[in-house]
DNA sequence: GCAATACAGGATGTTTTTATCCTGTTTTGT
DNA sequence: ACAAAACAGGATAAAAACATCCTGTATTGC
């Protein structure tokens, strides 16, 4: 379980955020796979599907042949870290019961409420947090920067 | 990625709550590998490895031999959902940066942080329910009951 | 003692997730 | 037109998570 992040998330989606933070912080040149690869430290031949991904669902815009590359698809004020999370590994909330018990259908019992209720207060904290609130946060580390 | 519980959750720990919560609800008797597999519609073999390692860290006692079994071996006031989840697929909060960034050594960026602040969230719900509160919920839906 | 019950743990198999590779298509700049 | 740049997407591979099976060991009730 090493590979999930903070045993929650998923790769895939720690290297889609990254990659979406780099293109916020780049809105004047498209970036090719490469470029957000070596920015990001994601392997390039995998960014690739997730920016493929990312690109279906309209995150990002793309540009094929010589000087194409990705460009964010959307002001960054505008999109959260919600949206790229459920872009390519949805959050899901729980709303019926895994075991199926049918007094269960209606209500979900109070484990099962837990437990959604901490992935509502994930939502939350996701669902609030725009790619500009990132970048200009306070915090004197910037995302992806080594400065 | 279905089978995570709302995309976060492994199926260990889904299992090894109900498993767990089984086991609270039972406190008089020992419960085998196979009345709590039916009980709580876990696999009984996978059901078996997740107790192994509820009982290697004394969350449970195992009695060996015939009329054996599992008991809670603590009181269910005493035992949170965290401590279940530590057991067997441990929440581990973001402390260093993922990129290994050296100016990132002593404080994540804002994006880390946010996902910091996501595992705290989790981490609060976990932390403050105990097995008691699941049980004596006002919730009509009883965990594992199908009442 | 002994047969039956029940867990321990190693070996193995399956599925999902992560990661790579390669061929084809689009687009550009000359 | 055409060579080079760049993405699309299928095929494949490796690793992790999930799941099963089987043999061995401990314990009990008779």
């Amino acid at each position: 379980m090493a590979s999930k992040i903070g045993g929650m998330f998923s790769q895939t989606v720690e290297y889609a955020l990254r990659a979406i933070v780099h293109l916020a912080k780049q809105p004047d040149a498209l970036q090719t796979t490469a470029q957000i690869s070596k920015a990001t430290q994601v392997p390039s031949a995998y960014l690739s599907k997730v920016l493929q991904t990312l690109t279906r669902d309209g995150l990002v815009e793309v540009k094929r042949g010589v000087s194409g590359g990705y460009l964010l698809n959307k002001s960054p004020d505008e999109m959260t870290i919600y949206d790229v999370v459920q872009c390519v590994d949805p959050l899901q909330r729980i709303r019926t019961c895994p075991l199926e018990l049918s007094s269960h259908r209606k209500r979900l019992c109070s484990l099962h409420a837990k437990m959604d209720s901490a992935l509502e207060s994930i939502e939350n904290v996701f669902r609030s947090t725009t790619l500009t609130e990132l970048m200009n946060s306070p915090n004197p580390s910037v995302p992806l920067c080594n400065v």
